[in-house]
DNA sequence: CAGTATCCTCAACGATACTG
DNA sequence: CAGTATCGTTGAGGATACTG
């Protein structure tokens, strides 16, 4: 993701927006995401991935996988046979973080609605702002 | 947040993914989490968040604070007095993406060590890797 | 007080040629 | 097949002077 850890030297509550960002850092990339769902369902191959994941690009899919191993939330396992073969399944831990983010999609189709609604007026607010004649 | 919405023709199951990336391009700033923590507790105005929340420049507190307005997770409201008084006040929905998020915060906790042990572990592997002789 | 306007930096991401 | 090595782009974020 984006930022770095700010976290040190917070004080009292700000430990639980901290904690959220430990999460966000992890899987706040742009791919993360779609990797361990895709590990989860079972092994697989790096190509798989590559066409599984529309969009990535080689150089992300690979940056992506080396972080997620290195947190522990996949494993990555070598069949030394030519040509190689290299198969990525998600850890039990980054199951769970799976099921726990179902709670935020849960809140996204909740409000989906709500907030597409409350763009639309905000942006029509503020161009009738920059719009000064209107007329 | 870094990343545009690539969930445009994307198929099936890729839903789940794209549903999780509609938060997280929403929450997944550097300092969103922590205004919708700020103003959830009690209305607070601009300089009681810039020294609430540590680091924070005046204007990413601004861009924030527009964004999470705009998407109806804020509501602002001027008192047209001299000085001027603009408080923020966290909507129901931010209220309920907060509590959403406690499920992420227990994952963190209950995983940081493992994620700490983890890395350690494979940057002494990649180290040892880069470290031809050894001695 | 509550911003806006400017300028700058750097890391995330993209494209792609090359290789064991 | 499964990457690595390079180069280029973009935008999030930081610092800070100025203003209604």
């Amino acid at each position: 993701m984006s930022q770095r850890n700010t976290c040190v030297s917070d004080q009292a509550m700000h430990a639980k927006a901290c904690t959220v960002r430990e999460v966000l850092d992890r899987v706040g990339g742009k791919w993360s995401i779609g990797v361990i769902i895709e590990a989860s369902r079972a092994p697989v191959r790096f190509t798989e991935l590559e066409r599984a994941i529309t969009g990535i690009s080689r150089r992300m899919l690979t940056l992506t996988l080396r972080n997620l191993e290195r947190d522990g939330l996949l494993t990555r396992t070598v069949y030394p046979t030519v040509p190689p073969k290299v198969e990525y399944t998600a850890t039990d831990m980054a199951r769970e973080l799976y099921d726990s983010l179902v709670t935020l999609t849960d809140w996204a189709d909740r409000h989906r609605a709500a907030i597409a609604a409350s763009r639309e007026a905000y942006d029509h607010r503020t161009a009738a702002a920059g719009t000064p004649g209107d007329r």
